[in-house]
DNA sequence: ATGACATATGAGATATGA
């Protein structure tokens, strides 16, 4: 006799990238946002701190499972998830000598199949002039070639985080501020394409067209926040398989209104699950 | 042109960020 089997319940998934500017300064913001947005995937960035001295029990208690790559005082990456990772890859490949933690990947159940979700702070890259520009293009190759082993997958992929990239001047309230700057120098913006071109859609665009005025940063000096003098550099980039699936892509831009804010502000996704 | 602001480290001033 057969068995009918259960529908598979379909409900969309919320995907989140959010540069947090140290997760212990930012406990109290991450979790008031947390039980607010209830993203099912949360991917933080510049956590500042150890995997030992992360605040994991916190957001346990919120029901979220917790993977870091942590580092004493800068970088540092999370993936917060409300159901178990697997495939855990901590750390981009390609350079055994780069300690830097800046990369953490694992995969998630979604329907019936699955997503593979990074969470990415790519380098700043300032001054220009610097080994620091030069430690940021490559990582940036490093990346590309990780994205386009990943692709071959053929699987929904999420790349998800700080990227440090102004990809357009449409993406800056005054773009000619950023001349010259590594967040916009013409060698970061083509790094970007060239990920753009391995086949992979910038979520907030294709949701949003040419619309100008999205941000994800606002720097604390100056009154960045409130001349709405911002830049958008977080992004979630998706493969073809995750692209099919996006349903929804917006910036959430009241957090930075909130005490003690964070520069950064959480872009999410839902995917058709 | 510079600094402005925030965070970590570690106890004053410096490094980093974007």
């Amino acid at each position: 006799m057969r068995v009918t089997p259960a529908p598979a319940i379909m409900r969309p998934m919320k995907i989140a990238t959010w540069n947090v500017n140290s997760i212990k300064a930012r406990l109290d913001n991450a979790l008031s946002w947390l039980k607010e947005a209830k993203p099912d995937v949360a991917c933080l960035q510049e956590l500042k701190c150890e995997d030992e001295a992360f605040p994991a029990q916190a957001f346990s208690d919120l029901g979220y499972n917790v993977i870091t790559h942590g580092q004493k005082s800068y970088n540092g990456v999370a993936i917060l998830s409300r159901q178990p990772a697997s495939d855990v890859r901590r750390g981009l490949p390609g350079d055994a000598d780069d300690a830097q933690a800046r990369y953490i990947e694992a995969v998630f159940a979604l329907g019936s199949g699955v997503v593979r979700v990074a969470s990415i702070y790519l380098p700043n890259g300032n001054p220009p002039d610097t080994e620091k520009f030069t430690y940021k293009l490559g990582w940036m190759d490093r990346l590309a070639r990780h994205a386009k082993a990943l692709l071959a997958l053929e699987e929904p992929l999420v790349l998800a985080g700080d990227y440090n990239v102004i990809p357009t001047p449409l993406d800056a309230k005054n773009p000619e501020a950023w001349t010259g700057d590594a967040l916009f120098r013409p060698e970061s913006r083509a790094k970007f394409r060239n990920i753009l071109n391995l086949g992979f859609t910038d979520a907030v665009r294709q949701v949003s067209g040419d619309t100008p005025g999205l941000y994800t940063f606002w720097d604390y000096q100056a009154g960045a926040w409130q001349r709405n003098n911002g830049i958008r550099i977080d992004h979630l980039l998706l493969s073809p398989q995750a692209a099919d699936l996006l349903a929804d892509a917006r910036i959430e831009r009241e957090v930075r209104a909130q005490e003690r804010p964070s520069d950064h502000v959480p872009v999410v996704i839902e995917l058709r699950g």
